[in-house]
RNA sequence: CGCGGGGUGGAGCAGUAGUAGCUCGCCUGGCUCAUAACCAGGAGGUCGCGGGUGCAACUCCCGCCCCCGCAACCA
């Protein structure tokens, strides 16, 4: 039995879960429940990236506190796991004092301590419209393209971390793969980017932004909120204090994050745990942006997808379905309700659901559903086929191709729906034998199907069994008859 | 000259050197166990444009056009 550190990012709490949050959660999930499959000891990690500015401003056009209004948001993420059945072990909250701060000053502190941490003046262009430093890209003839003003130049003293020390060999631990990133385009894009890495601002004076971990002995800095919210990786199982679970789950196995926070994971994290002394990350997933009807989700144009919505209208399973197989694992992909009702109608009723429909109805009709099951019947060529999809399925997983891994599985769902139509149980009645073989090759393709489908879709699994007359989990099924239970897996829409 | 992704039958996508494939839609046929589902066959594409390399390019190289995303220490 090995470990498994899996990690999904915190959302920011600047404003609700959407569609893309349920994405990353339901990827991360997969792998989570596929490891604990293969009898790994896994731990999944979350939480919620609660400190900041943004947070503080939208606070405040609500007319809350900051911590107030961090809850609330909060609460929404770990609401969203439940219902969406996401398998997490822990919840971090980034101003959680208790667990997450004492972390970041211990990391702190060991950058400080191995003189990687050093003061400068920052120097930068405020505008006072935006509440920000901002481009020299954004201005146009020296004022604010957005608000028509000309920025102020403001100076401060800032901390430094000096990412530039470790750039070298995390290019190398990279380009070795020691650093596993994928997509390989993503791969490529850091090798990239780290070639025009500098040092990065650790810290911002407390008059700029109080809402955050201070700097440890220095309580007018405020330590920078990306350096700090990567900790929650550590702090979460236990860094502060040393903990068993911390020594027996570090380091992650995997960690997924969104293109746009990819940098952050594949550069300047990897940096700060090389500054701090600590195992890096084996390998990190980056998945692409959900577009609407295609596209961009924005609050201006109104079209930010609500998750618990979609949950409550058209239940868990099926919208893990669709964000796992529609939506490539290594690309951008789009939802609109159109493309999932097609997708549920094709895969889900009739593809599956008529599948399993078809063969409880025989059960029922030609063995007064009950069906005895026994390993001699199984034929090789579905043996075989069973074997190959277990193998690509296994494969695509590895490869973080989670929509390939279940286009394999509908492929055995299809090849099943041929069977049936090829060896036309209905016709061979009389011949024992024959019908045996033929119904206990389907038996055993479901029982597949269902397990192969246990990471992706937990209830539907479940359901095949139920419907099937298995028990719990089928392991079983030579041992007991099959008694169906006719019921509809999936109701067209 | 910031970085990356993409441009493939009506729609949405996969593929990536050697007869262009999938899903949906459409047409025809089969089957009757099934959620009017399932199975087979068919129509429909000069694989963005222009060059180049190869016996052979959608697939490699160069140039161009068009879409999209990310980033520039705003977390």
């Amino acid at each position: 039995m090995n470990k498994f550190y899996i990690t999904s990012s915190l959302p920011y709490t600047n404003a609700p879960a959407h569609i893309g949050h349920l994405l990353e959660f339901i990827q991360a999930d997969v792998l989570t429940r596929y490891n604990r499959l293969l009898g790994n000891e896994v731990f999944f990690l979350t939480g919620t990236d609660e400190h900041g500015r943004k947070n503080v401003q939208a606070a405040e056009k609500k007319e809350k506190s900051p911590q107030e209004f961090v809850n609330e948001i909060s609460a929404g993420f770990k609401e969203l796991t439940k219902i969406a059945g996401i398998s997490i072990d822990k919840f971090v909250r980034t101003t959680d004092q208790f667990n997450h701060w004492p972390a970041v000053h211990k990391i702190w502190k060991k950058l400080r301590d191995n003189g990687d941490l050093y003061k400068a003046e920052y120097e930068g262009l405020y505008c006072i419209g935006h509440e920000a430093f901002i481009k020299k890209s954004e201005l146009k003839d020296g004022l604010c393209l957005e608000h028509q003003t000309e920025p102020e130049k403001i100076k401060e003293e800032n901390y430094f971390f000096k990412l530039s020390k470790y750039k070298n060999q995390i290019e190398k631990l990279i380009q070795e793969d020691k650093i596993k990133i994928l997509p390989v385009h993503r791969k490529n894009e850091t090798l990239k980017l780290i070639k025009d890495s500098e040092d990065v601002s650790a810290s911002r004076p407390k008059e700029s932004i109080s809402w955050g971990v201070p700097v440890p002995g220095d309580s007018g800095h405020i330590i920078y909120i990306w350096l700090e919210a990567l900790i929650s990786y550590l702090s979460g199982i236990g860094y502060a204090d040393e903990t068993e679970v911390f020594k027996k789950f570090w380091p992650p196995d995997i960690q997924i994050v969104g293109k746009d926070i990819m940098r952050f994971h594949t550069i300047i994290w990897p940096a700060m745990l090389l500054a701090a002394g600590l195992e890096l990350p084996k390998s990190i997933y980056v998945h692409g942006f959900i577009t609407v009807d295609g596209q961009k989700m924005s609050k201006t144009i109104g079209n930010v997808t609500d998750p618990f919505d979609l949950v409550k209208k058209y239940g868990v399973d099926p919208i893990r379905y669709y964000l796992l197989r529609e939506i490539s694992s290594y690309e951008d992909g789009d939802w609109s309700e159109k493309k999932f009702e097609a997708r549920y109608n094709a895969d889900l009723a009739n593809n599956l659901g008529n599948l399993v429909s078809r063969v409880v109805a025989l059960i029922e009709k030609f063995f007064n559903g009950s069906f005895s099951c026994s390993r001699r019947f199984v034929s090789k060529e579905i043996d075989e086929k069973v074997i190959d999809t277990w193998k690509k399925y296994n494969q695509s997983i590895d490869n973080f191709k989670l929509h390939i891994a279940l286009e394999n599985v509908f492929s055995l769902v299809g090849f099943a729906n041929l069977y049936i139509d090829e060896h036309k149980p209905w016709a061979i009645s009389g011949n024992p034998e024959k019908l045996n073989i033929v119904m206990t090759n389907l038996i055993v393709i479901l029982l597949n199907v269902a397990w192969l489908l246990k990471p992706f879709l937990p209830e539907t699994s479940s359901n095949i069994f139920e419907i099937l007359g298995a028990d719990k989990d089928g392991k079983s099924w030579e041992e007991k008859p099959f008694q169906v239970r006719p019921r509809i897996l999936f109701p067209k829409i």
